[in-house]
DNA sequence: CGCTTTTGACCGGCGC
DNA sequence: GCGCCGGTCAAAAGCG
């Protein structure tokens, strides 16, 4: 079990620990607030490296997460709190007031406390040397409040393109619902039955494969009504689209191993054991650390291990022992080419309420996971569309390497943090970063893998591989926004918290309680 | 003593 | 039908 190193989430400060302030925060993140739920886009995660000091510790609560981290083999986000967009800016200003104002031990901007105490001997020319610094205050003073007003313009920025995601998010789980109840009409008809012919498609490609957006919906709908808590209902609402990435427990599927329910015929009602491929759902996460596993948040136990075919590493399988009965399982094995790469798959959903971390993580993915899903329905030809990914997901990818990817016979999300040069300027000299390892995107729909499986996108949004369907809605806006997009995603802390937070929406993203058959690991 | 980990056996899916 | 393989089970061992 996971105590505390590799991955870990923290919840000791998340507004601080991811975003410097709370205002930043407000604006830090132009996807990571789509849930209008302010509070969940904290990131207070900690892909932080192997620190035998806190094994044995709970990882997912620990505030120590924010400190000791003298050996740092991953992302920590807790260890610099000036990486995000809105600080950077103020921290080279702070950088250069310190500089100036060295000698006499200021720390603070606009307090340039000492100088005068340590000019004093001798008494020489005293007031000429306040004078100048003074000035250079007042020059520092200014270039503060123009990086202010120009961080201000940056998240207002942000906060417009979240905004614009917002309502196209809306407006695709509009079109889920209406496509599920097809009484009402409206405008969007044309789109609903676009949906639906896409639907008979992915009949005829392989039912097996079949993302089923329809008891998608479905299900996310019958989790609201069969659990109305308080609590669940808020992340109803907090995620309209609901990602039930993860499985709907049923007696013959526990989520992760082979299931009947892959070959029901799609014809039948909707439920959701029908639900395969979302079952099927998988977050896989390459990060590079040489502990054991990654702390994500909750808390796991190991139910078997087994040696994988092609790879000397055995693989450990972990299921969530956070609540009785919870299906979410998860693999981790090293990777056979490189062991300093931690590979860990999560599957299933969790069936209880996530750690304050966790949950943000969750709620800030759910939008990822759901563009990924939800995306691949969005184009005429079942191919996803790549803009869903480039205003979502990608952002947070675009400099830490991450990739996503989804592969046959699963949906499965891939980030591969190991290869983040952004990263490692912070720890350590980038080991293996060239020019082909440059961001990109890598998805493969889990149907009709074939027409796509080459697709790649630059994660820059500036450098959006154009497309006929592909143009962005707000192309200008998308534009003005990159150089902001950019500054929040050159932050590689962001991707680690990215691949957190899959991590855990895939089990976060809506309870289900439905007895399962594989929650009695603990019997004895 | 209770919980976790280990590890071989078992099961089911899938390809040949 | 058979064997391979991934995944799970569960008894035994380990640990605090």
């Amino acid at each position: 079990m996971d105590k505390g190193w590799g991955l870990t989430l923290g919840n000791s400060d998340p507004v601080s620990g991811f975003f410097p302030s709370k205002t930043n925060s407000a604006s830090a993140g132009p996807f990571f607030r789509l849930k209008q739920q302010p509070d969940m886009f904290q990131f207070p995660v900690s892909l932080a490296g192997y620190r035998e000091d806190h094994r044995g510790t709970s990882s997912p609560s620990s505030p120590a997460s924010a400190n000791n981290r003298l050996v740092v083999d991953e992302v920590d986000f807790f260890s610099d709190k000036k990486h995000r967009v809105d600080d950077d800016n103020k921290t080279s200003t702070t950088v250069t007031a310190k500089k100036k104002t060295s000698h006499g031990g200021g720390d603070h901007l606009g307090v340039n406390t000492g100088l005068h105490l340590l000019t004093v001997d001798g008494g020489v020319s005293l007031d000429t040397e306040d004078k100048i610094e003074k000035n250079e205050l007042a020059e520092l003073q200014v270039e503060f409040k123009r990086m202010h007003a120009e961080n201000q313009i940056l998240r207002n920025m942000i906060s417009h393109v979240s905004n614009n995601y917002t309502a196209l998010q809306m407006h695709l789980v509009t079109l889920m619902k209406q496509q599920r109840n097809p009484g009402p009409k409206t405008t969007q008809e044309h789109e609903i039955q676009e949906i639906k012919s896409q639907v008979k498609k992915n009949e005829v490609v392989k039912p097996t494969q079949f993302m089923d957006i329809v008891s998608y919906s479905g299900t996310a709908e019958a989790d609201e009504m069969s659990h109305p808590s308080s609590e669940e209902r808020t992340r109803s609402v907090s995620t309209p689209n609901n990602v039930e990435v993860a499985s709907q427990e049923s007696p013959e599927s526990d989520g992760w191993g082979p299931n009947k329910a892959q070959k029901l015929n799609l014809s039948k009602p909707i439920e959701p054991s029908s639900d395969a491929t979302m079952r099927k759902a998988r977050v896989s996460v390459r990060a590079r650390s040489e502990a054991p596993i990654i702390s994500d948040g909750c808390q796991w136990r190991k139910y078997g291990q087994k040696m994988a075919k092609g790879n000397p590493c055995p693989r450990g399988y972990y299921r969530c022992t956070m609540a009785v009965g919870c299906p979410v399982r998860k693999q981790v094995q090293r990777c056979a080419e490189d062991r300093t790469i931690l590979i860990t798959t999560y599957e299933g959903n969790h069936n209880h309420p996530l750690p304050p971390a966790a949950m943000a993580m969750a709620s800030t993915t759910t939008t990822a996971t759901s563009m990924l899903l939800s995306g691949s329905m969005a184009s005429a030809d079942g191919i996803m569309n790549p803009n869903f990914l480039a205003r979502t997901i990608l952002p947070s990818c675009s400099s830490s390497m991450a990739s996503i990817s989804a592969s046959a016979p699963f949906p499965t999300v891939t980030l591969d943090l190991t290869q983040s040069p952004n990263t490692l300027q912070f720890q350590r000299p980038p080991p293996q970063f060239e020019a082909s390892q440059l961001p990109q995107v890598f998805y493969q729909a889990p149907y009709n893998q074939s027409k796509f499986s080459g697709l790649q996108l630059s994660s820059q949004l500036g450098h959006q591989v154009p497309h006929p369907q592909l143009q962005p809605q707000h192309p200008t806006l998308v534009d003005k926004v990159s150089a902001a997009t950019a500054a929040i995603t050159n932050d590689p802390s962001f991707t680690a918290a990215l691949a957190a937070a899959i991590t855990s929406i895939i089990g976060g993203s809506h309870p289900n309680n439905s007895s399962s058959n594989t929650s009695n690991s603990n019997k004895k």
